[in-house]
DNA sequence: CTGACTGCAAACCCTTTGCAGACCG
DNA sequence: CGGTCTGCAAAGGGTTTGCAGTCAG
């Protein structure tokens, strides 16, 4: 399953551009890579799109797929499934509830809200399979951050929480 | 920030009962992680309740939080946040979509509604800070695990993908 | 041409696993 | 006491990084 042509073409066109006007130069993999993405449906991982390019261009290498989609990350041309990638992080809340999630810290907490427990599912959601669950997530910026970080601009991206989890050695 | 004093007992009954009927044994260390974890309103990955344990059980190992996250994850008594974990997944699409997944094969895709978008976000959201997007996640079970599984009784867990994401060695 | 980019390999982080001793029931 | 569980250390899987050669502009 693919994304429509013409669509695929837009993309490809917008990242072009972004990428040309950020500086960064219009390689052959990056190209390859890009048009990989975004004439997927599916969500692919790093690895499944380094399978695909691999099929055209043998000799592209796994960390670049990485580096090309950390740079289409930062530049906002896509986005990530799910909350950011970091640990895995636990709930002991079984109650049905939702999740308000800062996007700058990483900062998640539950709410509750009969509305959001009530929502009829669209059809378009019901043709995929059965339903289980469906929650909100809300993404925001936290109180927290936002004055903390009050004069900078706003951000495409939340800042890494790399190696916050600092271990003892 | 913790959760009430009442509520976390009530959890922790729940625990011990559960790990009982599933014949595992109440060891210390079990108890104060599975304390910690029920009284955390703020979502702790390993490490974070690692070093909370830690404090009041020096001795204590970080894989044993782990096994214990684990066991609680597959008796049910804990939710991770957000999709499993699993490798990161990209999408070109940046319309305002939502998502359905599968929970059995992590299968992901994205609908559209308008009456999603249109989401009326609740005061208790707005306490936490300001709000940049919404977005639905319905989970379910996708029509092709649907028929694959069909007599298999519905697990509490998707099957980790474990190792799902081949490299060619 | 020249700095940015790639491929390679090694490092890193989070998580899991094999093993021998410790402890629950 | 016996089998489960813990702590330790080492392995695993995904992702990132340092380096030297390569290529876009």
């Amino acid at each position: 399953m693919k994304v429509e042509g013409s669509e695929v073409d837009r993309r490809l066109e917008k990242f072009k551009r972004a990428a040309k006007r950020a500086g960064f130069k219009l390689t052959h993999q990056r190209l390859e890579i890009s048009r990989e993405v975004a004439s997927s449906l599916e969500h692919p991982d790093a690895d499944a799109i380094f399978r695909a390019v691999q099929r055209r261009m043998p000799t592209v290498a796994l960390d670049t797929v990485y580096r090309t989609l950390r740079m289409l990350d930062e530049l906002g041309l896509v986005t990530t499934l799910g909350t950011r990638r970091e640990s895995a992080r636990f709930d002991a809340n079984l109650g049905h509830h939702h999740h308000y999630i800062c996007v700058r810290c990483g900062m998640a907490r539950d709410f509750e809200s009969s509305a959001f427990n009530a929502l009829r599912i669209p059809a378009a959601a019901k043709s995929f399979g059965s339903v289980v669950a469906t929650h909100v997530e809300i993404r925001g910026i936290c109180g927290r951050c936002e004055t903390k970080f009050a004069r900078q601009s706003t951000p495409r991206k939340p800042n890494r929480p790399r190696g916050r989890h600092r271990r003892k050695t």
